[in-house]
DNA sequence: AGGCCGCCATTGTATAGACAACATACCACG
DNA sequence: CGTGGTATGTTGTCTATACAATGGCGGCCT
């Protein structure tokens, strides 16, 4: 057995015993899950750790193999464990299912690179924009309120950031001072909006004069051109657009992908 | 029934049960699976199109529903189908499927786009390299088959890619003919090798003499820099690490962020 | 000592069947 | 006319079982 002491998986499936309800509407393969989910979690099952496997779990709570099996192999699809045929099923490292999906504000990825964020406002106004509009699929004569900022790492210039935001949603943002201040901060402690997801474009492209004279770079350098379109916690409602272009030799997009 | 015409769902159960090849040593599943995937991909059946049921694909190919089942529920975690309780299985919008953070290859990034996927080998060697080696987490003696090949898109030039793939995991790699074909598909069906998840990250750059002639672009055109480190089913054991140069003006990475 | 073989535990694939939950179409009844 | 019930088809959950493939271990044989 590879777990550190004998008694502690029989501990484990004991109270995993104890929680599972079969009076419950939610399905036991889905109960058993959370329960191991909330356990990997909460750090009480450590990396590399073994589970325990689809027998001891059929025994100790008395399901089919194959609900003890369901719970296992949507785990390892959500990346909590991976599993290994005649050596059984482990907890992967955290890493591995923290990049993975997140939608993150600026302020919030400089912080998880270690550097300082901060933003210089270049203007605020309310305006329309048809194409912008088209883009959020929404009627041309939506207004928006219209933040261009400087972001800055560590105080020096790294991108220049123009987002869009739906003016109806959001009355009298272009009168809030954004300047070292995160957007999604404000969006949600002021307006109690809550982001769901984000369609995201990446592509490389060079520097206008404009943006060489923001970013202190020379015309024509390579920049990373990213494009965002933000929707509400329902999925379905866009809030913002944001057009972010990006110092090529100073960025570095990094994501997770998954089989 | 909702398809266009009653024996179309006919004709392609037909159609699969002469393809599925029971002393493959792939799974049922799997086969289905991938026969269903083609036809999605080829556009044989088009968004919101109903799918042969599981009890419809039980009878045609002589399968269990369990059987079926696992193959039509793999393809919604894939985002290729979506399903609804008392209603069926039916095909779903191309948007929601390549947006996904899912790991694909070339091959199949072209597919998604609509563009005809090729590749021109320009050289394969074995070697060793230090700074791969390191890269990956690996001792420096460690060799590496090198495959840089030229990706195209519809025939033209998209991408310079340089994949080092670890020559003790695929022996005899190096003998492989390469040419439009997917490598991703040549360790799954040879090598018996699952691929896992990916570190993958993007930036902007400018290209060389040397990328710029094979991609047919000026010196200092926009490129996407693309680097990836692919690791096995297992989640811990490096297998390739692959550097891409992408035309800046031919192609943009899209990306679903959540919550 | 070293290598080979077989046993056991574990995950992977596949089958067969049962009942539940839900959607839709149709029909009988008021 | 419409309202509700029923029949049917679909996906969702769950059980029970069998065998295959793999990895680890120890013991047996040479």
């Amino acid at each position: 057995m590879a777990a550190s002491h004998p008694h502690a998986v029989d501990a484990l499936l004991e109270g995993l015993g104890r929680e599972l309800d079969r009076a419950s509407p939610l399905p036991l393969y889905y109960q058993i899950k959370e329960l191991l989910r909330e356990r990997i979690e909460r750090g009480e099952l450590r990396p590399h750790e073994r589970l325990p496997s689809e027998n001891e779990l059929e025994r100790a709570l008395g399901v089919s193999r194959m609900t003890a099996r369901r719970a296992l192999a949507e785990l390892e699809t959500e990346g909590y464990v991976y599993r290994e045929q005649g050596r059984g099923t482990f907890v992967a490292e955290p890493k591995l299912r923290q990049s993975l999906l997140r939608l993150t504000s600026f302020t919030e990825d400089m912080r998880a690179r270690g550097l300082r964020p901060g933003a210089r406002v270049l203007d605020v106004r309310v305006m329309r924009d048809e194409r912008v509009a088209a883009r959020m699929g929404l009627e041309p004569e939506e207004a928006f309120v219209r933040v261009r900022r400087v972001r800055l790492a560590d105080g020096q210039p790294l991108a220049l950031e123009t987002a869009y935001v739906r003016a109806a949603l959001c009355p009298g943002l272009e009168a809030e001072d954004l300047t070292d201040r995160s957007l999604y901060q404000t969006l949600r402690e002021r307006y109690k909006l809550q982001l769901g997801r984000a369609e995201q474009t990446l592509e490389a492209g060079a520097a206008t004069e404009f943006e060489a004279q923001v970013l202190r770079i020379p015309v024509g350098q390579p920049v990373l051109l990213i494009e965002r379109l933000t929707f509400l916690g329902d999925g379905r409602t866009p809030i913002e657009f944001v057009r972010s272009v990006y110092r090529g030799d100073r960025y570095k997009f990094v994501v997770e992908l998954r089989r």
